[in-house]
DNA sequence: CTGTTAGCGCTTTCAT
DNA sequence: ATGAAAGCGCTAACAG
């Protein structure tokens, strides 16, 4: 064990523990002469404090909690990168805790940090704001990422997912698509639903109510390989598809290649998100880019300004809006 | 403040707080009465229980440390996926502490763990084994991943990145590559070193010495644009690339197209790690692929095992071994 | 079954 | 400058 504490330290340099936690500490008042005693034995024995009785006693843990449902894709892996980066340059440790889908398990989840963060970073898109009201402890303070509005409480960071579902439909009409497909995300995630609504709208308003095709998808690949299948047989003459992530984009444009609909001259394709993946397929995929490590350290960074602050916390939302990037996947010479 | 202590909770119903903490804690000898009246009072005063303070007291904070490089690219956070779905599985949560490269941090992100955690998982492939050897808390369960070499003291968990580096050279000049050259991923990195000695022992047995060139990368896509680069200015003859990961493969096929030598007709590519995005690439890429999250959840599975068990550790060492999965960058008809 | 008491390892008044 | 002692919030003997 590296079971030396604090007291067999003090005990071998003949002082306190007091003396010892101060020395440890670099408090100001210790004769250099102690310090140094203090210091040898600390090293003599190999002593490293023990955090969790730190933390207790002092009231922080230096560490944040995130809480997050499945790693898969690069969605979220991309978002905990950017936590990650600025969380380090912050000496913060990072607290995982994982919800699995569930309401109940976001529940337990940030249940499960407290006494243990000095602050919580939620990303819990299958879950509302009502909810994470009820579920967030009073005094800690949290940061919303993705939910499907403000709770009112707690300040927010979120995709502005509308607009940007909107733009890429818009964009897909200017490359001259009359016949668009959505390939959504999963009902009850915010993310999802939100793209869903901004293309419904879209649509309506730039081509008529007709034009639009939903096919139901879970931001999983083999979704986005069913939905190529449907287009395939069921949906010939759609001429455009607008995906909820990357993710479901390249693998329908490499199923619908394989039907011999191939992009961008058959069918022009649009993904969401900007993934890493999305620019090394072939063709390369047009996508509404959001710099999600970015966002990741943003969110990091407001929640320690709160963290800091003394003043009352403003439910504030920060909106990310989704930039279009035009690849080969949409971009049609003649349009 | 979700401020309520057990003592609130006590005092609410009536009992004194090791009452309460039975009743909470579902301890066989409660009184179904007292503890419903506990049970109310907490979630009246909408009592959570402070876990920093019951690690302290318990001794045991239901909590692995994990001690990793930098996230950048999918290697880590399929890793960590894996790691990730094993504890929550578990009920385990996981704290993160990054190494940003240098030995020094290693050291600190390690001893910052203490006393928060149960038992550490260590990817550390920048630190030799006698570095952690001497910086692991001699009382904690570890499980050392991807180091140069066991330390003798914790079980380790390993890449065999000699066998896998040799399954791919003989791969590629089983489709006739006469002249292949290997990217390599950064000096001092365990992986990159010993993917670069198994290119060297199989090109010295498979078509003597000459025939292998070797071309400086850090696993980066940078680089392995860089990579391509150079060989279309220097090595035209090339007709083999392995490269030490997946992620310079992919950048280093893009370029070399670019520069009209496509594979795999011009130049066969195999890359290394089978991290998602080698599929959907085209031509799709080959790739000696690694179950990473796999390697993740034997990993944690294997640090609970240890954890529990009273008998002494063994320092066994497990050896994953990396499979050719052969796709169209590397597959020639006519080999 | 329940309450009292003693810690877990550390920090921090409060005296000296 | 240093030490004694009180506590952070919880659990776990040990008595009753």
């Amino acid at each position: 064990m590296s079971t030396a504490t604090i007291r067999d330290v003090a005990r071998r340099a003949a002082v306190s523990v007091a003396s010892a936690s101060r020395a440890l500490n670099n408090h100001a008042s210790v004769t250099p002469a102690t310090r140094q005693r203090v210091i040898e034995a600390a090293r003599a024995l190999d002593y490293v404090p023990h955090l969790g009785a730190r933390s207790l006693s002092r009231g922080r843990s230096n560490t944040i909690g995130v809480v997050l449902p499945d790693l898969f894709g690069e969605f979220f892996s991309e978002i905990i990168r950017g936590i990650d980066y600025a969380a380090h340059r912050r000496g913060l440790q990072l607290l995982l805790s994982n919800m699995h889908g569930s309401a109940d398990e976001t529940e337990l989840a940030i249940r499960a940090m407290r006494g243990r963060v000095d602050g919580l970073l939620v990303m819990s898109p299958q879950v509302d704001a009502e909810f994470l009201g009820r579920n967030l402890p009073k005094g800690l303070p949290a940061i919303v990422m993705n939910a499907a509005a403000s709770d009112g409480t707690h300040p927010t960071i979120a995709i502005d997912n509308i607009a940007g579902a909107r733009e890429a439909v818009a964009h897909l009409v200017s490359q001259g698509c009359i016949r668009i497909a959505h390939v959504t995300g999963p009902r009850g995630n915010a993310d999802a639903d939100s793209r869903r609504a901004g293309f419904r709208s879209a649509i309506a308003e730039l081509l008529g109510p007709e034009a639009g095709i939903e096919i139901e998808g879970d931001f999983s690949e083999a979704s986005g390989i069913d939905a190529a299948r449907r287009i395939l047989a069921q949906n010939p003459r759609v001429d455009g598809v607008f995906a909820a992530n990357d993710m479901m984009a390249v693998a329908c444009m490499a199923t619908l290649a394989e039907g011999s609909m191939r992009a961008p001259d058959d069918v022009a394709i649009i993904g969401f998100d900007g993934v890493p993946i999305a620019q090394y397929v072939t063709p390369a995929l047009s996508t509404m880019a959001l710099n999600l490590a970015d966002l990741g350290e943003r969110a990091l960074e407001k929640l320690v300004a709160i963290t800091q602050s003394e003043e009352p916390v403003e439910a504030t939302t920060e909106m990310l809006k989704p930039e279009l990037v035009i690849r080969a996947s949409s971009h049609r010479r003649h349009a």
